[in-house]
DNA sequence: TTAATAATAATAATAATTATCGTTAATATA
DNA sequence: TATATTAACGATAATTATTATTATTATTAA
């Protein structure tokens, strides 16, 4: 068991993450720190998201373009994704729980979470092609 | 807009994806049509899986481990993926539509399609471990 | 039967992520 | 406070999954 021990870099791609309401990928977040810390490492960014997401708290995405996506947001929803831009925008959830119950009925093993991801095409990207 | 060609590596990659209940990777498949044809080529196999979700007979997975998982069967489900073992299991899934039109309330956009993705233990891997 | 071209195998290239490793910095303890 | 321990770092190499390239082969239309 190595004890944690506190990192500026980890601070801040942690208060990075909190503060925004996208879903960036790694590099996105590397871009993002680098206007503080120009010396940070890529690899550091990503050893601290997947750190953050075993301790539960941040959570990660994949939502199909290939890249992971990191969301500071670890209460239950669900997540939209647009085909056409790529955006990712959050959606309230209800009823967890049910869900989960509800699928556990058919799976022989225990059924502990589930990730949606809705998809379609976003209002701007709508208004843009028509 | 080119005209399809028939190819036995298209056929073969079909029939192997829907006579499989679990969700090869691109890697499985390739492995196990090598028995019939030892020299296909793992470009090959991508380029034919990627035409048959392109031509909407087969479906592209992204569970979360990485590597994309391929599904014969295109109809409506959900998936259970064990934490344990990796493994992918079908379930039924109710009122497809009717999640979509939920969701719809909360999205300025369209949504025409969602993949839920659900986590825990398998049973064999629970009775493994215990 | 031949011409046109889609598909192939082999291989190179790319993209995303993880691993390695010598150095730096945080923390525990003397 | 000084020192020892070791987690975390930056730089870079390696790995993994996937896509692109290209000369050749196989399918199909004329």
């Amino acid at each position: 068991m190595k004890q944690l021990k506190y990192s500026r870099q980890r601070e801040s791609i942690k208060s990075c993450l909190m503060s925004r309401k996208d879903h960036p990928t790694a590099d996105a977040i590397y871009a993002s720190i680098r206007e503080e810390y120009p010396n940070i490492s890529l690899g550091t960014v990503y050893r601290n998201l997947n750190l953050l997401v075993e301790l539960g708290e941040i959570q990660k995405l994949r939502c199909g373009d290939g890249a992971d996506h990191f969301d500071g947001d670890t209460s239950p929803h669900h997540h939209f994704i647009c085909r056409e831009c790529g955006c990712i925008k959050d959606l309230p959830l209800s009823d967890s729980e049910k869900i989960n119950q509800m699928a556990q009925q058919y799976v022989d093993g225990t059924i502990d979470s589930h990730i949606t991801y809705f998809y379609g095409v976003c209002g701007d990207c709508l208004r843009k092609t028509s």
